[in-house]
DNA sequence: CAGGAGATATAGAACGTTTCTATGGCCATC
DNA sequence: GATGGCCATAGAAACGTTCTATATCTCCTG
């Protein structure tokens, strides 16, 4: 007879009280439902596993065997169903980010501080990147989102937008006389550029920006992080096309003005990418669910 | 939902095999049955177990979580199982028997012998006593079987008879002139008896034997063990009262002959003990079977 | 690019097994 | 001798697993 290892429960919480009345109460059973399944093990095993007594039942020798094997497993399928508890209370668990730096320090952060706060048991991995490697973290399982600018084509992904993001171009005082003005591209591309390094995003758009009103645009100097982007035009060195969100703490102290121009710079969004067809973790869902 | 451990072997062999469908062959179920385990398991916990993909099923960080305490507690109910099976089998276990010294000695041993032989893996545990204390042994769980003289009476005893012992008066070669005599009671004690110590129950018998004829037997050396009964009588000390099935030896080689009497000594037979309404385990039933 | 192979998911019915109630027997205790 | 607690048994009912059949998706192949 196969054995049902439901039975093994049974038999666990019989050994432990010495009785099958009380084992019966703890599973929320009757009795001879109890009694029942103690015999079905015992049949299935061809040997007696309690004796039955007076006032309870006692472990036969063959039965206490059973019984060093069997608390083991009991007490390890109850610490399982503790931690999986944990995890999805966000007791414990994990929770892995991909993302750009710059939209980490500036996006990201935070939500993370608000997200550790409130799930202090959660542990957080950032792993940074661009936008095509996050993608493949994300494929190959090693993220359990991506944060990263729209848009965003890929049909296995899902794609949840948020925030949204307007770049422009900065300077510092050294060019000071276009703070009151409003420059034609043609006008812009007389100043020293500051743009980020090739393979990003807001690189792309601005250069087909240009291109579409039949411009090309070229940097006299490349950076290849956010912060040197506003180094660089607080030092004067350039006009920076910078994430406005990016900068707003330099543009409120002053150290960095806007310079309009005469075309609107479309505006972009972040988005959060999981996989599609893909469960995602408690920890992922829950910080979805805080960002949007 | 309360989680069926059913459930736990499904999602084992699930995550073993990294394939619903094989998880399905292993188990001898269909594959929906397998997909259906898995879901209400994944239900239970609110998180997602697996991702399922074209080529099968991986497991989530959670699912990995919940394997790594799942799988110890299956290899333990494997091992448990592998264990019984030995047990039932008598690849291992133990028996334990009490009983007297001598019955130990001259009626168990060889059938001990035989039972090793054939099942080397059950540890024997030989605990030796006088007949009331093989019955305290027996009742407190201390042993598995006692090997005592009958008769007993006690309702709470099983009792399988066994062995016919007869006992009988045997000399050395100092009283040589009783070899071709029949003696009767009166005769017999005119010379030095010898007897075992008295909480026996063959003295008991001989006493009894003595006064049922109207005469009262008295010992004039009494001796804690059968041996020493045989070599007082071999030394000519004195006529001793023995079992003649332990003194086969002495007898054979003529270093005793029995002291033939008038009147014929009740026989009496071995028993074996066990506890009514108590499991036998594989090894006691094993042994006694051997012993019928 | 169509089609096949193989994977999992879903729906609904059938089957089997657990679970229950009711009862009896046993033992210890009062 | 009565009482209460314990386990075993019997039979019925309810529940849940398991099945067959089918759908959907992905990957691989001709």
């Amino acid at each position: 007879m196969a054995i049902n290892y439901e039975w093994y429960k049974v038999f666990y919480w019989a050994a432990k009280t010495g009785s099958l009345s009380q084992a019966a109460k703890s599973l929320y059973l009757t009795q001879p439902s109890v009694s029942h399944a103690i015999k079905q093990l015992e049949e299935s095993f061809g040997v007696a596993l309690f004796y039955r007594t007076s006032k309870g039942v006692d472990l036969t020798p063959e039965g206490s065997v059973l019984y060093a094997y069997i608390e083991q497993s009991q007490i390890l399928i109850t610490l399982a169903e503790e931690k999986m508890a944990a995890l999805k209370n966000l007791d414990s668990g994990e929770l892995r980010i991909g993302g750009s730096d710059s939209l980490f320090k500036h996006y990201v952060l935070p939500y993370l501080e608000q997200f550790h706060e409130r799930h202090p048991g959660v542990k957080l991995h950032l792993n940074h990147g661009t936008t095509p490697e996050v993608i493949t973290f994300l494929k190959e399982g090693r993220i359990d989102l991506g944060v990263v600018r729209m848009p965003i084509v890929d049909p296995q992904l899902q794609i949840t937008e948020s925030f949204q993001l307007r770049d422009c171009f900065v300077a510092g005082a050294r060019y000071a006389e276009l703070k009151d003005q409003v420059l034609s591209l043609d006008a812009l591309l007389q100043y020293p550029i500051i743009l980020f390094s090739r393979n990003s995003r807001a690189r792309m758009t601005i250069t087909e920006l240009f291109q579409s009103y039949g411009y090309s645009i070229k940097p006299e100097i490349e950076v290849g992080s956010v912060d040197l982007l506003i180094e660089f035009a607080r030092r004067g060195l350039g006009i920076s096309y910078v994430t406005r969100e990016f900068v707003s703490r330099e543009l409120e102290e002053g150290s960095l003005f806007e310079v309009r121009l005469d075309v609107s710079l479309p505006p972009s969004r972040v988005g959060i990418l999981t996989m599609r067809n893909m469960p995602l973790s408690s920890a992922a869902r829950a910080f979805i669910q805080l960002v949007r």
